[in-house]
DNA sequence: ACCTATTCATAATT
DNA sequence: TAATTATGAATAGGT
């Protein structure tokens, strides 16, 4: 914000990036207090550097008590993400082999599944499987959105909780929503390969 | 901030504080994600209006993930003895939620749509870690790029013999930090965001 | 909602 | 690591 605009990415400087975290952290939360004292608001920030340190806040008594209103007013879905038995250290390393047996399934998707070492050539395929993959993400979530609208259309709602969908993709797509054109269902990225060329991430807007 | 500068206290007039509320909160929410992207932070924000009506935000994942991530570093702040790496448990953790969205991802993208539900925050967190893995792409690209142009001035230098690309990159790992991003971070994309890929630049020789 | 006049946040620099 | 300052962003009040 100051001598040169930035540009939206990971500052790649080390130096920088720990200043403007730095910064930037303490700026956010005193937003956040601001917000809370003058609209009498509960806020809660939790933050993680990259290293995995733990920054919090919370303008309300405890964290938990705020993470606890938080599960019970955004409508509970207990989710069994997993048993907590194994020893971490071996968990950790059998997730890593799990990870690696994703990325040799995408390679394999992505049609090389011989070689270890990706040359560019490799790279710029995987780059525009990845981009219609996101493509497809992006499709369904405008279709999301659609449904909702047509939801709220059709019914008029009582003015609780049941526009957060809606809210949540306009949000996120800051309003360039109107520019990504509408798939009628996902497609298998593979066969959309074949006919790529209408929509390069390029022309839909995207920046990286 | 315009206009008269603010007194930090409640906003008594209902409609001058809903105004402000509305302005405020996306602010917060956009600084975060800003935040999130140029230092590669994990955030999650949760607002009560006075009213008692959520507002939301987790830049990594599902909130509930982020809340549970909390959990685990909140209780163990105290034994951050060994820095350097996340704990087994916590890194454990983020990638098990990094394979269930993939995995999740995958079955939704290529089974159909109905037997695999996704819901729009799940499929704004996988997003993200397509950019993230499309960002190391295109890195990684940039990087052999560069690699390959030192290795032909090298070559005009000293007329030494063959060198692949494959071992450039590895010295330029072992030497000092450099900017140009590592072929071996394309390895391991989800996990680039969590910050405990084996060769990070911002680990050599800087604490925080 | 949309506009500015201001104040605020902060990137670069020292 | 801590200040300083020029500049871009956020936003209070008004329309």
């Amino acid at each position: 914000m100051a001598r040169g605009k930035v540009q939206l990415r990971r500052i790649e400087n080390p130096v920088h990036r720990q200043v403007t975290f730095c910064k930037r952290r303490a700026g956010l939360l005193k937003k956040a207090r601001e917000l809370s004292i003058l609209c009498e608001a509960d806020i809660g920030i939790i933050i993680f550097s990259a290293h995995g340190k733990l920054y919090d806040l919370s303008t309300t008594g405890t964290m938990e008590e705020l993470i606890e209103r938080y599960k019970s007013a955004s409508g509970e879905q207990a989710n069994a993400c997993g048993d907590q038995r194994m020893d971490p250290k071996q968990e950790a390393m059998v997730l890593k082999q799990e990870i690696n047996l994703l990325q040799k399934g995408l390679r394999y998707i992505y049609g090389n599944r011989a070689n270890e070492h990706m040359t560019v050539e490799e790279l710029n395929a995987l780059e525009r499987y990845l981009e219609i993959w996101m493509y497809n993400i992006r499709s369904a979530k405008e279709g999301m959105l659609k449904a909702a609208n047509e939801i709220l259309q059709e019914k008029i709602v009582e003015q609780n909780g049941l526009i957060d969908v809606g809210m949540m993709v306009a949000d996120q797509q800051n309003g360039h929503f109107s520019t990504v054109p509408l798939l009628e269902e996902i497609t298998n990225p593979l066969t959309i390969l074949s006919g790529y060329s209408t929509c390069r991430g390029s022309e839909m807007g995207y920046s990286f």
